[in-house]
DNA sequence: GAGCACTGC
């Protein structure tokens, strides 16, 4: 390694503390070096244990209850977050409004609202805390129940989508952003809550960033109004402190130290023209000079790319000496069970080597990795407002993305990050990754932001996105019908029905027209699965006979009846699971689509909407789809023969996706309806059915004037 | 005739 890696952070490394190599700030109110505790990994397992021996002899249950309760609150006082605990309350009993920044295993997301709780800070009020992802949401609120030794649903409780384990008593509640953000259209005040904490800010998702505006607003508006004051707490690990700041009024900033492990940080000490390349080599280098023990974590950008290296690296194992290695993938899209070979440990004398997407960066943890490998490299959807073309390209990731991934080895020991650039090439990137909502279409957000009674263009956004993105989603808002102006848009009556649904309001208007076209039966179903992610499970090598299991589901008119098809088959089979397997399906895609349909069915009979279908009639689902995917046409240019080219609404070109039913279709259709224009290799319409060109002016006839004219 | 990172309501 030595000879084409240099290790940053030597003893007079500004980067250097005495934890190690891994970069930290300097506190500005606190900055406190915590010892490792007693109990630093063992406490769960105990309680795991408590949990499997639940049916033994009552004495003996109590006994061991009483160890776990006792280890539990020693192990809760060890946290750096509760050492530094009557500070941290008086400055939250001094401040409406503070920041607290506290790496990973500090304790602030469990014991920040808990120490609040136990003052009764929070008077007659709810401590709300919210997480970017349900998995967290539950996960933290089943630990903070047991250290508080209540039940889930008591005192301590979570709500996230389909799933609200809440009561009259819950004082303190884990919630999804994204579900904090939906109690705001009912309650834009927040009115129930004393606190809110939004933790994970500095991952900036669109909706944690809608939040800070929603809070903050709420928080001026109750003291206006002589209400109860709402206190807000932001938790993130390192960031742009800064500009938090000042987002927030200059409120204090409270430092905690984490308590992970050194890694030591080595930088290529050349540029490498193919990263992939890079990889291999340093995988096998570090193969040969580190003990077969040592885990290894490597990021790399995507299914293909993982499946790729996969292959290679067995094939060069063959013909490497050393100890056997053993390689687990790890994507969003991998079945859950081949996921889970990652947390099973290697058999002796074997390497395992996890490779992974950005999923293994901060929403899952991998135990017992020593040694991670960095390309660098990370995939991102961009969107295009003029078109509504989306791309994904790989892109150089930002520095905070390197300091988490390098950070991934120090979880469980000491250990070491290996980044396939060099130390100059670090140094030239973006400090932070481009905040989501800088980059994604804002029709959604914009339709709740005005749901809630805001006003989008003096909602208050840490980040501004560009004008013609916000321009344009207005424009689609008015077309969808949703509200009566761009310049100073009010909700009509459709568009407060609309907001009433989970879902993109091109789907929310599919659904609100469906009983005109006799078809919500259909449209449901339909809508479940263009909501939910891909149905299709198609593994590399086993591509042909995917394709051809796939084959007694198409239709000739297009993609969507075959997704329909699919969905139906799925809800008929009586062992989903299997039949998945057999027809190269996602049941846990296809089970999601179940509970979303589920859901919007709940809200569509709230809304007196009629449930009726329209057998084979499917013209009327397809006119129905039209009527919120208006904008989504695209006609065949330049007669028969040109082998499926196309021209967009918006005037962009694209073909039709092979993958799709209709890519073999001699003559192409004259007119179609695409759910996604995806710029690939090529841009690509995904998603097809074919359509009268007559029914655009049936169906939406301002928008087909407008759209004849620019074509 | 190609290939989709990750979340969430």
């Amino acid at each position: 390694m030595d000879s084409k890696y240099s290790a940053i952070g030597g003893p007079n490394s500004e980067n250097q503390n005495k934890h190690g190599f891994l970069k930290r700030k300097k506190a500005i109110v606190e900055n406190l070096m915590i010892k490792k505790p007693k109990f630093s990994n063992g406490t769960t397992s105990v309680i795991e244990k408590n949990n499997c021996h639940e049916k033994k002899g009552g004495d003996q249950k109590v006994e061991i209850e009483k160890v776990v309760k006792e280890n539990l609150q020693d192990a809760r006082k060890q946290l750096p977050v509760y050492m530094v605990k009557a500070r941290l309350l008086e400055e939250v009993k001094r401040n409406d409004t503070m920041i607290l920044i506290g790496e990973t295993g500090s304790g602030k997301t469990t014991q920040v609202p808990q120490l609040i709780h136990e003052m009764r800070l929070e008077g007659p009020g709810v401590i709300a805390v919210t997480q970017p992802r349900r998995v967290a949401a539950i996960t933290i609120a089943l630990r903070v129940a047991n250290e508080m030794n209540t039940e889930v649903g008591s005192i301590v409780g979570y709500s996230v989508r389909f799933e609200d384990v809440t009561s009259n008593r819950t004082k303190v509640k884990y919630l999804t952003d994204g579900m904090l953000l939906r109690e705001a259209i009912v309650d834009p005040l927040l009115k129930k809550y004393s606190f809110v904490i939004l933790d994970e800010a500095h991952e900036r998702t669109v909706n944690t960033d809608v939040l800070f505006g929603i809070v903050k607003l709420a928080q001026k508006e109750r003291i206006n109004q002589k209400m109860h004051p709402l206190k807000i707490i932001i938790m993130s690990a390192t960031m742009d402190v800064d500009s938090f700041r000042k987002y927030f009024n200059n409120c204090p900033v409270i430092y905690l130290e984490g308590r992970s492990y050194p890694v030591t940080i080595y930088h290529s000490k050349m540029k490498h023209e193919d990263y992939q390349y890079a990889a291999l080599c340093t995988i096998f280098q570090l193969h040969a000079t580190t003990p077969p023990n040592h885990d290894f974590l490597v990021f790399l950008t995507g299914q293909e790319e993982i499946e790729t290296i996969m292959h290679n690296i067995k094939q060069i194992a063959k013909e490497t000496p050393g100890p056997s290695i053993r390689v687990c993938p790890l994507y969003a899209g991998l079945p859950p069970a081949k996921q889970l070979q990652v947390w099973k440990e290697a058999p002796p004398n074997t390497r395992k080597i996890v490779l992974a997407t950005n999923i293994a960066e901060a929403s899952v943890t991998i135990p017992r990795i020593k040694c991670v490998i960095d390309a660098g490299v990370v995939k991102e959807r961009t969107w295009c407002t003029r078109t509504g073309a989306e791309r994904l390209r790989v892109r150089a990731c930002a520095q905070a993305a390197g300091w988490q991934r390098a950070g991934r080895a120090g979880r469980t020991a000491a250990g070491a990050a290996y980044r396939l650039y060099t130390a100059a090439e670090f140094a030239a990137r973006p400090q932070h990754n481009t905040p989501e909502i800088i980059r994604c279409p804002l029709a959604p957000t914009i339709l709740l932001l005005i749901a809630a009674g805001m006003e989008p263009s003096t909602f208050p956004l840490i980040d501004a996105p560009p004008e013609d993105s916000i321009k344009a989603s207005l424009v689609l808002l008015k077309e969808l019908g949703a509200i009566d102006n761009e310049t100073n848009p009010k909700l009509t009556v459709l568009g407060k029905k609309m907001s009433a649904f989970p879902i993109d309001p091109k789907y929310s208007k599919v659904l609100l027209s469906a009983p005109e076209y006799g078809c919500l039966e259909e449209a449901l179903s339909l809508v479940a699965v263009l909501s939910s992610e891909n149905v299709f499970h198609t593994p590399m090598h086993k591509r042909e006979e995917a394709l051809k299991v796939k084959q007694k589901f198409i239709s000739p008119i297009g993609d969507h009846i075959t997704l329909l098809n699919v969905f139906r088959a799925f809800c008929k089979a009586p062992l989903k699971k299997q039949w998945c397997k057999e027809n190269y399906l996602n049941h846990k895609n296809l089970s999601y689509a179940c509970e979303v349909r589920q859901q919007l069915l709940t809200v569509c009979q709230r809304l007196n909407l009629t449930v009726s279908s329209c057998g084979s009639a499917l013209d009327q689902l397809l006119k129905c789809l039209l009527s919120g995917l208006f904008t989504n046409c695209a006609w065949a240019r330049g007669g028969a023969g040109t082998g499926g080219r196309y021209v967009t609404g918006s005037g962009a070109a694209a073909a039709l996706h092979p993958a799709g039913a209709l890519h073999a279709m001699r003559p192409p259709p004259p007119a179609v309806l695409y759910t996604e224009l995806l710029h690939t290799r090529r841009p690509y319409l995904v998603t097809v059915s074919a359509i009268q060109p007559q029914w655009l002016h049936q169906v939406a006839p301002e928008y087909a004037r407008r759209c004849r004219a620019v074509r």
